[in-house]
DNA sequence: TTATTTTTTGAGCAACCGCTCAATAATGCT
DNA sequence: AGCATTATTGAGCGGTTGCTCAAAAAATAA
């Protein structure tokens, strides 16, 4: 935000391409193809970008990777919380988010969080985009949370619940649910199994 | 199995290389680096096979990939069948597998099915390895729904269950909970997990 | 305009990719 | 042993990979 010295003298040429529109669409592409399955020449057709600007931009392919994915998680923290807002339940919210990200996408790549791709892919242990996708998963799971123990406080779920115990499951729910649609394409065989989740939430499970 | 023509000749070579041994390493490299991360000099150094060999006996790549897939499919149904035989009830022969499939895996690899990393990784939708993965995991759930209603039937499991609905429910969590191993590290909540997923099998959910 | 700074371009490098095939080695039959 | 057949070898092909960098273009400051 700020420079570090005096003042720095001047710019000269200002910012020519759209950085968030850029990485909106390096994203894409990665969350479709992987890391691997994505070539710097792919990424150069679809940004429109020559690898010098590329590498001038973003360092390389995996800095470029970790970009989309600190902005995969940013726009899902952001609909999430649009839902809350827009029903005006924190419960129906997530009921909602959780449709909609795994029901209402036409794309295959949309099948499955990026995030859960990258762990999966990624097998080197000590790859920074690795444990950049966990913590990001982490942080994620502490959202769920959050959620939870407000509709807790809220009463819309029975208080013998756990925010935390939920926030796991609904986490396990996602992945569980978004790797099944994508082997056996059965929509409706998913779609029933988020309403019997939901369905659980008012009852039984999870007391921890 | 039977020669096409009256009797061919005679056999002068015989093999000369332990197939299942060659399989079975190739599955392992494939199930940790996936089907792009693993390169043909992988293979080549892994199984201790010249190109020349390799592309003799399985055609391409991906025909190794497709034997791949198919054995660990049969790997998988063997164990369970040997823990339903050695526990002598089907429920619990299903609880080892799933305990001993999440939990007891100390290489990384071992974290998440082989068949779901393919359907995660292969994005062309026409690609003959992700619909001969989705295949296998039809069979595998179909394999479950199996099991759950002999345990049905021998009253191990309160029958106003449905063995489909137990099925796919099985599969799901096992996606979910494996995938949720890997974005966390967390054996004990995935083993509580486990616990509760088995506990309310006794008592409610899944009714179709 | 001219000088200065920054961005963009794209040819191309070294390494690696999946895979081929002529040469060689190994095997079984007679 | 000699022959026929098959398996194995490994150099190396044409193409792709991630990425570099000198040159050209664009933008601002004076």
């Amino acid at each position: 935000m700020f420079n570090n010295s005096v003042q720095v003298s001047v710019m000269a040429n200002t910012a020519k391409f759209d950085r968030e529109k850029v990485i909106r669409n390096a994203m894409n592409l990665f969350w479709l193809k992987g890391l691997k399955g994505t070539s710097t020449r792919d990424l150069q057709d679809s940004l429109d970008m020559r690898p010098g600007s590329l590498y001038a931009a973003f360092g390389s392919k995996e800095g470029l990777y970790k970009e989309a994915l600190t902005y995969y998680a940013g726009l899902m923290a952001e609909r999430l919380q649009n839902y809350i807002d827009e029903e005006d339940s924190t419960l129906g919210g997530i009921k909602r988010f959780v449709h909609c990200n795994i029901l209402e996408s036409d794309f295959p790549e949309e099948a499955h969080c990026f995030l859960v791709k990258t762990v999966l892919e990624i097998y080197e242990q000590d790859s920074p985009l690795l444990s950049e996708a966990q913590t990001l998963l982490k942080k994620s799971e502490e959202n769920f949370t959050r959620c939870f123990q407000k509709a807790l406080s809220d009463g819309e779920i029975p208080d013998h619940h756990n925010p935390q115990a939920l926030g796991s499951l609904l986490q396990i729910q996602l992945f569980g649910l978004r790797s099944y649609l994508r082997s056996t394409q059965d929509r409706d065989a998913v779609k029933g199994q988020i309403e019997m989740f939901f369905k659980g939430l008012d009852t039984t499970t999870a007391k921890t």
